[in-house]
RNA sequence: GCCCCUGUAGCUCAGCUGGAUAGAGCAGCGGACUUCUAAUCCGCAGGUCGCAGGUUCGAAUCCUGCCAGGGGCGCCA
């Protein structure tokens, strides 16, 4: 229970009390006013309970706010009838104190848990063809992935992090042949893979240009995800698993191989049929367009077949909420796999398919598309390389998934000392700096005392409040899988302390005081570097 | 033709499950360094929220149509 849910209850109990039953159009909001002198928080409550009481929206107001006094009491400083009907609430310091002295008491878990329920997820993401390195579409999705997967954790929930391997399929054939072309000094065919990269793992695989194809495309399969790893890692993001796609078409006799299983499950259930001497998946019966193949005239196993089976196996593994996280070229392919898990029993609401937009390279102001065959791309390690971890992921995650992004590289490097992950982590090492002056003894005697009766500096409500936010702002970010919701408030976070810092000396004012702007200071300081955590940015005590 | 995403300040983007005077960063202009860290702060300037209708006390936000950009519609992966 955080102080501004008591609030909330508040208002909804009094709403209750007036409304007398009748049901209000709509759930009340209770929000901070972006207008200063629209009080600490305001609610529109009046307004929507005016048309079931039958009179007008203001006097409405006026009783809600009789009821809220009664409710809240000296918590409550006093309350104003503004505007349409708008119920604004001004309250009290002894409350704002009250407020901090709960957000330290949370500690760490400050903003988090909640979860309800809380589920086992498997979040899969990148899932990047190992033909290649992964670039910078791919690090976005990396990005995101992760700090998705942050951020359900820290709601509460078990997650587990995968990447699923496309080992398996004719692009790895054109791959292996790639590799043994440039081996043998050849140029590789017009579909082959034709990156500098590929002449390296040439050269790491001994006998590439003599070794059946098969087996050349194997290891190189196993270097570059070694080498995408490797990458990833120094990115932050590990996995907890790495899948093979083949894996799912190798039978353990007795056992069927997965995909077989997936198919027996599906017939089982009535859900295929031949014709054209090809399997299909009925996934118009879950509202497909068109049924789907799984095996071709020809025998072999689709993709479609691959990931069906892939996905029985995870409802198997026991996770109850499964999440992807896809490009956008991929959307055409949600329709059909959620047809394909509810075909094979799933619940609808287990199985969630998120689609990023794309990143869009710029190269002199020209738009270019990547092309991993052509080589023609901007690597993970590149981007680092040029800008660091940090600027990289914030400069990834400070935007909607839903919006494409542009990434112009020489601009990027341009800009990279404007980013504001800086002003954020600056805040952090300004803070820490702050307590380091302070003492450890002081800091420790400021945490340990009551919260006093000190009148606030309004820097001081206004950062108060913005603390008061972040629960809210973590689970909204949950809820949309808006992470980018997280980087915008880390943002305003460190603008409102900094604008504290500005207005308020902590060390060395009266001992009351100072105690309280210690405490302040601890609060922010450990929510900077929480938000910071939850975007994989790492949080500098000293810059 | 159908489907998904987007269109908000010069640029990059927040705000979108309806609320009061639409925000931030960058870029531009003018100011502030005997400080608790100037990677900072203060001020100024900058907007037909793509266009047109509709819904309502109230629309950037919801609905419809149109325009523009990106992506997708295989017995490819």
């Amino acid at each position: 229970m955080t102080p501004v849910t008591e609030l909330r209850d508040a208002v909804e109990a009094a709403v209750g009390a007036l409304g007398d039953g009748t049901p209000a159009r709509a759930r009340p909001t209770l929000e901070r006013p972006k207008q200063a002198g629209h009080g600490d928080y305001a609610t529109n409550a009046a307004l929507l309970l005016a048309p079931a009481l039958g009179a007008p929206p203001r006097e409405v107001a006026e009783r809600l706010g009789d009821e809220l006094r009664e409710r809240l009491g000296p918590a409550l400083d006093r309350v104003e009838v503004a505007g349409p009907g708008f119920l604004n609430l001004f309250l009290a310091d002894r409350w704002y104190a009250q407020a901090l002295a709960g957000v330290l008491d949370a500690g760490e878990a400050f903003g988090g848990g909640g979860a309800d329920p809380a589920r086992v997820v498997n979040v899969e993401f990148v899932s990047a063809n190992p033909t290649g390195p992964i670039h910078v579409g791919h690090t976005r999705n990396a990005a995101y992935g992760d700090a998705l997967a942050r951020l359900l954790e820290f709601g509460g929930h078990t997650v587990h992090r995968e990447f699923y391997v496309n080992d398996f399929g004719s692009q790895v054939q054109r791959f292996g042949e790639s590799i043994q072309a440039r081996a043998r000094g050849e140029e590789p065919g017009e579909e082959g893979y034709r990156g500098e990269y590929i002449e390296d793992i040439a050269r790491r695989i001994p006998d590439a240009a003599t070794a059946p194809v098969a087996d050349v495309a194997r290891r190189g399969v196993e270097l570059m995800v070694e080498a995408i790893a490797q990458s990833l890692e120094r990115f932050r993001v590990r996995f907890d698993t790495w899948f093979s796609e083949r894996s799912l078409h190798e039978a353990h006799p007795p056992d069927p191989s997965p995909v077989e299983h997936a198919f027996d499950v599906l017939a089982e259930q009535g859900r295929t049929y031949r014709s054209d001497g090809a399997l299909w998946l009925r996934t118009t019966e879950f509202g497909d367009d068109k049924d789907r193949v799984l095996e071709r005239s020809s025998g072999e196993h689709t993709y479609f077949a691959s990931d069906i089976a892939y996905h029985q196996l995870k409802r198997e593994r026991g996770f109850n909420l499964l999440i992807n996280v896809l490009g956008a070229d991929h959307h055409g392919y949600v329709g059909r796999m959620h047809a394909a898990f509810e075909a094979l029993g799933g619940a609808p609401d287990e199985l969630e398919l998120l689609i990023m937009q794309l990143v869009q390279l710029v190269e002199g102001g020209r738009r270019s598309s990547m092309s991993k065959r052509r080589g023609e791309f901007v690597t993970i390690d590149e981007l680092v390389d040029e800008i660091g971890v940090d600027a990289a992921r914030w400069y990834l995650l400070a935007r909607s998934h839903e919006t494409t992004i542009e990434v112009d590289l020489d601009l990027a490097r341009e800009q990279s000392s404007e980013n504001p992950v800086y002003y954020v982590q600056y805040a952090h090492a300004r803070i820490s700096s702050v307590l380091q002056k302070a003492g450890e003894e002081r800091v420790r005697r400021a945490l340990a005392g009551e919260p006093g009766d000190v009148e606030l500096h309004d820097a001081e409500r206004t950062l108060i409040k913005k603390l008061l936010a972040f629960p809210d702002e973590v689970a909204e970010a949950i809820e949309r899988r808006a992470v980018h919701r997280i980087a915008a408030y880390a943002l305003e976070l460190a603008q409102t302390f900094t604008a504290f810092y500005r207005d308020c000396q902590v060390v060395g004012v009266e001992p009351d005081v100072e105690e309280l702007r210690l405490r302040l200071s601890v609060a922010t300081r450990r929510t900077i570097a929480r938000a910071l955590d939850l975007l994989g940015v790492s949080a500098p005590d000293a810059m």
